[in-house]
DNA sequence: CCTTGACATGTCGAGACTGACAGGACAAAT
DNA sequence: ATTTGTCCTGTCAGTCTCGACATGTCAAGG
């Protein structure tokens, strides 16, 4: 007899594999095209590397979830999404629960600024707003660049890449705030309340 | 011979230690008052269950950068961040360079919004903001309750949160646009492109 | 008395993810 | 001719992370 009582995960992650059955829904990509276009557009949401990429592209074929359609210079392998992979995309949207967390380093850092002395902070703050900059630059790019208007697809990660914009300029509003704050001496002993 | 071409790893991610040497800093807390502490603050830029946070906790001990300063009722093990803990902390900070990406999964999803009819992706949104109503409710509970002005590790922990409290308030107002895009039809064939 | 539920600490196996390693194809420049 | 650089696919060891499992304490209420 099976202990039933025990069978109580349903957890299913496999975030990445979702991605790229949606990447690879409209044109044929290649696991290196996928990877570049990781890193400008769903890599904003849920990075990946192609040593993550390739292996899962392996087993998403051999689930019949994509297909290899052609095969181009130098071993170029691409791929497209079956009617069983957007089968699987609408199931997964359906059935599983989202993940709502949020995992960011570079923030959790921010907690931890207070170990720095204030002038220190402050430059470690300056250096996050430039980064923050260079994103919210490269989706600016992306938005004036791709075609969104092309088809259902392109036009569902446009609505995805206007959060990426809205984030990062939010981003950048508070680090200025953030910043001042510092400067007023928030985190020096005895310091002020940051107030909004 | 060591053939030091090969030796080029510096990455130190660790972001979970580096969170709970901070947490530990100011009042002693148990492996038990972390989770939950993770559920409100630093868990919105960082998570962790309490399956993660009791080795760290012992791994931590073992290195001498926290120790244990009490013990409570029900085993109940307080711990506090030492001289050396700090340390770690400002040499983390100062050596190690930031991770800017952000994983999101809730998010993610969205790019894959296209595979459902319209009427079932505006539910979809709407279950996305009432969630996100929630954890803004749950963050400004926080600034409200917990006593900010006490030292800088409350004061610079205030910094992220008010991120926090702006990145659920650009969530909130981006969703309302994203409803907006789809309620006219951007999801479906030969849709509108969507309109800032 | 005993059940229920919150408090509290811990382990474990499996899967996700990363950086490093490895190697081949093709184009352009030297 | 050969070097350099980009394109392109892949593997692997080690770490991170999670859900499930396991165990015990204490207080309150029935």
């Amino acid at each position: 007899m099976i202990d039933m009582s025990r069978v109580t995960c349903y957890i299913v992650p496999m975030s990445l594999r979702h991605g790229l059955l949606d990447l690879l829904a409209g044109e044929p990509q290649s696991g290196y095209d996928l990877a570049r276009f990781f890193e400008a557009s769903m890599g904003n949401v849920w990075p990946a590397q192609h040593s993550q990429i390739y292996p899962e592209l392996g087993k998403l074929v051999a689930e019949g979830l994509i297909t290899q359609v052609d095969e181009g210079p130098r071993g170029r392998k691409l791929y497209q999404t079956t009617p069983e992979g957007i089968d699987a995309l609408r199931t997964w949207l359906r059935e599983s629960p989202p993940d709502y967390s949020v995992r960011y380093e570079a923030l959790l850092r921010i907690f931890t600024l207070w170990v720095l002395p204030t002038d220190e902070a402050l430059a470690y703050l300056e250096r996050d707003r430039a980064e923050y900059r260079r994103h919210l630059a490269q989706i600016e790019t992306a938005i004036g660049e791709v075609e969104w208007s092309k088809n259902p697809i392109n036009r569902g990660a446009r609505l995805t890449i206007e959060f990426g914009r809205r984030f990062y300029a939010t981003l950048i509003e508070w680090i200025d705030w953030a910043a001042e704050q510092v400067r007023s001496g928030t985190l020096e002993p005895g310091g002020p309340l940051p107030t909004i």
